[in-house]
DNA sequence: CGAAAAAGCCAAAGCGCTTTGGAAGACTCT
DNA sequence: AGAGTCTTCCAAAGCGCTTTGGCTTTTTCG
């Protein structure tokens, strides 16, 4: 049932029935109801094809996925899906994951809007200028970066969280229990996100007059091996550190089995507070340690990327609007004061 | 640049010069080179939205996905993404990721295929007798089934990992340890898999003229916590096992915490080993005992279903075979002899 | 050499929708 | 009543590609 065989039989034309189902005003409302009737009477179904010949409209948002052999995917990814994915279904939206070559996304990114795949796209784990975003911004084509890129001569709309405000906030707590010697393990420097930690946990530590020692904070990609072998190195040293901070609650189960390993306690000997993405199938109240958090749903994050990625597509939102989203820091038992 | 205008450009019809680059055979070489060279040189790329209006085409693979506010997605989904996605880039299909409610893909099923808007599908984590695959099989599109559905009266192709064989292994290793009471914590119960591994388990005891008590046996969603919960609620019966076979290294974190928890040690008073699809962020070799493991990559699994739906697209690969991996098992520190 | 076959090209008709540019009729207003 | 204005609808022209059917020209072969 195309829109020509549901015109012919409402003895109607074309522009008709398509301006009745779209909505447009100059059509009888009477011969409306009857078009909208019909249309739903034999389950016609605009054809996604034609239409996004006609209009360049395409009802998709676009993901460049990086990928290669030694690329591997943030496990987060998947919970920023469910959040996206949940949203996108109420409004009917698909999502696209065009794989690109993780060392020439830039290919990708040209062809998705010269082609207009997609009606919008958005990024995520942005570096500071990061080159996807100045690209995407040139090619003019609506999007949303998930995380924070700086240092552009233009504005752009992002949905963030404080970062910076959460290991702010996790460092002085640790601060003001006694901790003198803080450690970060974090993810990947070249990353905003990771950068804004350790910020916020340089600024917490200035405060006191305190300092992040060079040999105690780590970038490492978020793994549990990782975490294991950041914090043994950490804790072999002589000015070995009483608190740690750890950027993932994967990297936080190798902080745990170190510490064990070395025949210490936390949080007797070290204090750990990890971020925690929330993930269903590993919770922080369940380490064997209940493990102090800086927490923010990730999951939500998507959500609300795939709103504003909707709104952006029908122009119902403009401009260059950052958010930036609080982060809540939960306290639970692997925090206590500095070991004397 | 569009086609008309490199056909103007040219000198040719359109005709001739979208079967030159298309490789149809009724072209004279000569002519073929000239045009492939001016496409080339004025960066040509025929439109996907026209292509796809006039042929049915679309150069994407589709999954859809069940999404909810109480859906969470099985977090092996990113792995296979990952190699699914490393193998389409090297074919340039993009993957579209349609959301559905998790009770009614029915709908959406029939629209992307109703719709066209996708060349082909796969189906992961099917149950027996999935209705998905029924649908699919009935709507004519083709697919491949990452698992296995079963009693249907009718063969469809599928890429799986032999479950029962690598459960019956491990089984049969724990016996040979001399562990008479074993225990399986499993995956959703529903899902082929988690019956796969079950049976094999299962035929594995039976062949020492032992059973699987049915309290020795969990199906629950594979967390950190159910791991833990389905193995305190074990080890504090009076018969309980001494060996443990678990379907996920998530829900293996779990039983190796309440097995400390109860002051038992791993392999001494319980011998574990679990299922390992093979993640980066997290390895069996790590745990504070080194775990023993079924494995299999479920990456390769994911770069095998893109090749295979390649194959189908293109026309090369036909018929309902079905093909089963077999699963590797790595014996490492975590199984003993039963305990006397 | 002439007929049949093959090679090489083209015009035009789709694919199914949106949108432009009218046109006919109804309504308003002076 | 005639001019101007809405209202409501339509025919047709795209969107950019593929593909059908046919038309020349060249090659093949008895």
């Amino acid at each position: 049932m195309n829109l020509k065989q549901l015109a012919h039989m409402l003895a109607l034309s074309q522009t008709t029935v398509s301006r009745a189902l779209n909505g447009y005003p100059e059509v009888n409302e009477e011969t409306r109801r009857r078009v909208m009737d019909a249309a739903k009477r034999h389950g016609y179904r605009p054809n996604p094809s034609a239409r996004r010949l006609a209009t360049g409209k395409t009802g998709m948002i676009g993901y460049v996925l990086p990928t290669g052999a030694s690329v591997d995917i943030d496990p987060h990814f998947v919970e920023f899906l469910s959040g996206l994915g949940d949203y996108a279904r109420s409004h009917e939206l698909d999502l696209v994951l065009s794989p690109a070559d993780a060392d020439d996304q830039e290919t990708t990114y040209r062809r998705i809007v010269a082609n207009r795949q997609v009606d919008a796209v958005y990024i995520s784990s942005p570096r500071p200028v990061d080159r996807r975003v100045a690209l995407v911004n040139t090619l003019g084509i609506p999007f949303i970066v998930h995380g924070r890129s700086e240092g552009f001569d233009f504005d752009y709309a992002f949905t963030d969280i404080d970062n910076e405000g959460a290991f702010h906030e996790a460092a002085r707590l640790l601060i003001q229990l006694g901790h003198r010697r803080l450690a970060l393990i974090n993810g990947d420097d070249r990353e905003t996100f990771a950068i804004h930690r350790e910020r916020g946990v340089r600024r917490a530590l200035a405060a006191s007059g305190l300092t992040l020692s060079e040999r105690h904070v780590c970038s490492v990609d978020m793994t549990e091996e990782n975490g294991y072998r950041a914090t043994r190195r950490l804790l072999e040293e002589d000015d070995a550190p009483t608190a740690i901070a750890c950027s993932s609650l994967i990297m936080a189960l190798g902080v745990v089995r170190a510490v064990r390993d070395l025949g210490l306690s936390i949080p007797g000997d070290v204090s750990l507070i990890a971020h925690d993405d929330v993930f269903p199938w590993l919770r922080p109240e369940n380490f064997s340690v209940p493990l102090s958090t800086t927490r923010s749903s990730i999951r939500l994050a998507g959500a609300r990327v795939a709103e504003r990625l909707a709104a952006r597509i029908s122009g119902l939102e403009e401009g260059a609007r950052g958010e930036v989203w609080p982060v809540d820091l939960v306290v639970r038992g692997s925090v206590a004061g500095a070991p004397v």
